[in-house]
DNA sequence: GTCCGATGTGGACGATGTTTAGATAGCACT
DNA sequence: AGTGCTATCTAAACATCGTCCACATCGGAC
């Protein structure tokens, strides 16, 4: 009620340590690998005690959560760059996907707590879905700048759809051992995810290279 | 003493705790979901101590790995029965694309012991990526009898890790509540999976024509 | 029948998530 | 100033977990 404009984050001992939670579980993440993810762990590298969190989240969930959240600001805020440095619009959408891709690999651990607490609560953030902004949006207009009917809308939706879940089957799979020599074979990871997009329709109907 | 589905008193050395064990996990898993699947939840299912599985699994690990062994033959049938099923070659890919999402749907924690463990150890099962057989060369036929270039086994190749990585991402994404309306409007659950492979780019498209 | 190794049990250890009671520190109001 | 009020933090405890230990017990080879 007090001060509600500067949100709920403003405590006394600390300075703010739900922030320096979040931060430390980003750090403990890095370095030690989401197994390695406890509360414990995290309030011992922010140097408190392990009850200290749950006067700032309800349970360990809930600071993963706030962490998940962090990561699929990065993930948007990658995706906008790859949209904004893309050439063409037709060679936009490969530049997202690989955008994507590349997020993912470059922060596994944090990629791998962004879904799994999606799946936990069987939904995507609100943030990604949005009608304005967010990343499915960016996915939508990108494809009816390459060409899609924006006037069938179940179709853009089913083609988003579809792109998204090609994207993050591959960020996925793009770690198992299984598929180096593929990598090897196109010439490097990046041309890999390029040449495995290119196999996924991600653009529609007329090829885009 | 009786737990849960022992037939009667068991002789005091189990005749084959190992089977009892993955069956024990496969029923705590159905139950309860992946979170509850504790090595001491399955030694009390199978009606054991907590030390018992000692005796046939490493750890906790090597149980997983069984049970997610088990998830891998059990997909790979389900492919087999849909290619089998199929009434074209031109439409196995997309049944195959179907059983697979269908099977990660009616099996959604299992499913995800199966990747879990495979990301943990950066591989998927050697039985999946076999040239003989398992349900990598599986798909990879199918893709070749529905006009692939078999000469090109770069492309061909690159063709059935893109099917599979869409594929697993569809299985990932079926379950997030934002496609319900999706469902809904493509005309059932099945329907939708045939739309969203219908944007996949599954089915090779014929460079040579 | 005796022995031995494979398979079971119970108890213990450290780590985890979480809760409780109590200590501490900043703010509001006299 | 002082007096509360409340948010924050600590310490201790609890149940559960994975894992290991010493020991009990069974089954088969001799």
């Amino acid at each position: 009620m007090r001060h509600s404009q500067t949100a709920e984050a403003r405590p006394y001992h600390h300075g703010d340590l739900r922030r320096a939670l979040i931060d430390a579980a980003r750090r403990v993440l890095e370095a030690e690998g989401p197994s390695a993810l406890s509360l414990r762990a995290v309030a011992r590298e922010a140097g408190v005690s392990p009850a200290a969190p749950y006067h700032h989240f309800k349970d360990k969930g809930e600071l993963m959560d706030a962490v998940a959240h962090e990561g699929w600001d990065l993930l948007d805020a990658a995706l906008a760059a790859a949209k904004a440095a893309a050439s063409s619009s037709q060679a936009a959408m490969n530049e997202l996907g690989v955008a994507y891709v590349c997020f993912a690999r470059q922060n596994p651990a944090l990629y791998r707590v962004m879904y799994d607490t999606a799946r936990d609560r069987e939904d995507l953030p609100d943030k990604m879905r949005g009608d304005e902004e967010g990343a499915y949006c960016k996915v939508r207009d990108t494809l009816v700048e390459a060409g899609a009917n924006p006037a069938d809308t179940l179709d853009i939706e089913l083609a988003t759809t579809a792109a998204w879940c090609s994207a993050h089957g591959l960020a996925e799979m793009a770690g198992f051992t299984q598929f180096d020599h593929l990598k090897v074979a196109c010439g490097g990871e990046i041309a890999f995810f390029r040449a495995i997009f290119q196999h996924m329709g991600l653009v529609p109907k007329h090829r885009a290279d």
